[in-house]
DNA sequence: GAGTGGTCTAGACCACATT
DNA sequence: ATGTGGTCTAGACCACTCA
């Protein structure tokens, strides 16, 4: 039994409310024994489900899950797109361009050479049919090799991960409040100096190296972004 | 050697660059040779690291150190306040309110009895005396017995570790934007309508139960937060 | 005092990157 | 082939909570 496994399966059982009653989880050995796992595993992957909010450590009393509701929202540390945070309803693209290029000046932030290939997808992004976002993003073409229109309406991140087969690292990101231009304004539905929350996204592949740049304009009656922070 | 004690050692090491020549930390191994310390003990410690986003693994070949430009950003993990984001400025904060009562309404946030006693605490937060935020919060007095003016205009957090002797869990945020209304577009020195970047913050103890509630309008021109996220 | 999670030791073998 | 980090075993003792 490998703990990240482990990990998966209390997340199920987690997430189907099996411990609601007692409000923890199993105590270690209960939970080796269960699964006949060591104590390694048995704390990996509780420590996994720490990490993400889903239970906290009380020393000497046990593990505790919590209760999460945080439907709507997007989780800002989530390695998920919109599409698998809103459940239930649906999530589309409009496309609105998709280009090959140079970086440029852009290659100041993708930390790539001037005349590095890259993809430039800019996208609507619609939430049960309405304008939710407007996203600009930037593929370095060296590790996303290809990218149609057909791939830039649906879930690129999907595509990069289960068709490319690349494996995604970490991701630092900015968020800030600005006032909407005209054009931004109109695509989202909203007025010119309306609110917008932005947040720009650098995201680099488990060896350390970016991958994609990505700037967007969420529409600020309808997003709102969560956070579980460990203030250990 | 406490991993803890080996996690604070590099983070201050890196701080200062030392490991800028290569861009990696030392090997497991050699860091078990410097520090005298087992395996278990560096491997935790160089997971601190990892999670605050100062180094990534990569498997085979080592820990490389990460270039975090994050300055005047507000790191939205942080268990730092406002002070210790921003060295070299002035942090300070007028006090608008200072009241004991009950906590009414706020009960269902704040997850206790109605008739519990809480401070309610509203304040200007400066930055280099310019406002920066506006800042509702509120403290159940089961935790935090005491408040005065003269703590309230200051870190109430360090406070709250330092002096009270809280350990402090986890906080759960909120993220959107909004428009600003008439009185707290005064109080930042803004118009009516224009954006405010607004923080829901719920934190708990290291117990689980939660201490504090608050919400934060921050002025849009000004405030910028930074998150780091694991996508693996 | 019994039971909980937290720290630690001293090994072994595996997966991956580099040479 | 070697060296790197990742997983795993099988223990021991410590810190803390709770009855």
């Amino acid at each position: 039994m490998k703990y990240r496994e482990l990990a998966k399966i209390l997340k199920v059982e987690i997430d189907k409310g099996k411990y609601r009653d007692t409000g923890k989880l199993p105590t270690e050995p209960e939970l080796m024994e269960q699964f006949g796992a060591t104590r390694y595993c048995v704390r990996n992957a509780i420590a996994m489900l720490v990490e993400l909010g889903d239970v906290y450590p009380v020393q000497g009393s046990g593990m505790f899950v919590r209760e999460n509701r945080r439907e709507g929202c997007l989780n800002i540390n989530g390695t998920r797109g919109m599409t698998s945070e809103f459940p239930g309803h649906s999530v589309s693209s409009k496309l609105i361009k998709l280009e090959q290029r140079e970086a440029g000046a852009d290659s100041a932030r993708l930390k790539c050479a001037v005349d590095a290939k890259v993809y430039s997808v800019s996208r609507l992004r619609l939430l049960d049919d309405e304008p939710f976002a407007i996203e600009y993003a930037l593929y370095l073409k060296e590790f996303v090799p290809y990218l149609n229109e057909e791939i830039a309406s649906g879930s690129i991140y999907a595509y990069i991960r289960e068709d490319l087969g690349l494996s995604t690292g970490f991701a630092d990101k900015l968020i800030y409040a600005r006032e909407l231009d005209h054009g931004r304004a109109d695509l989202l539905g909203l007025s010119a100096g309306d609110p917008a929350l932005v947040v720009e996204d650098d995201a680099y592949l488990a060896s350390g190296r970016m991958f994609n740049a990505g700037t967007v304009y969420y529409h600020y009656k309808k997003a709102t972004f969560f956070n579980f922070a460990d203030l250990k």
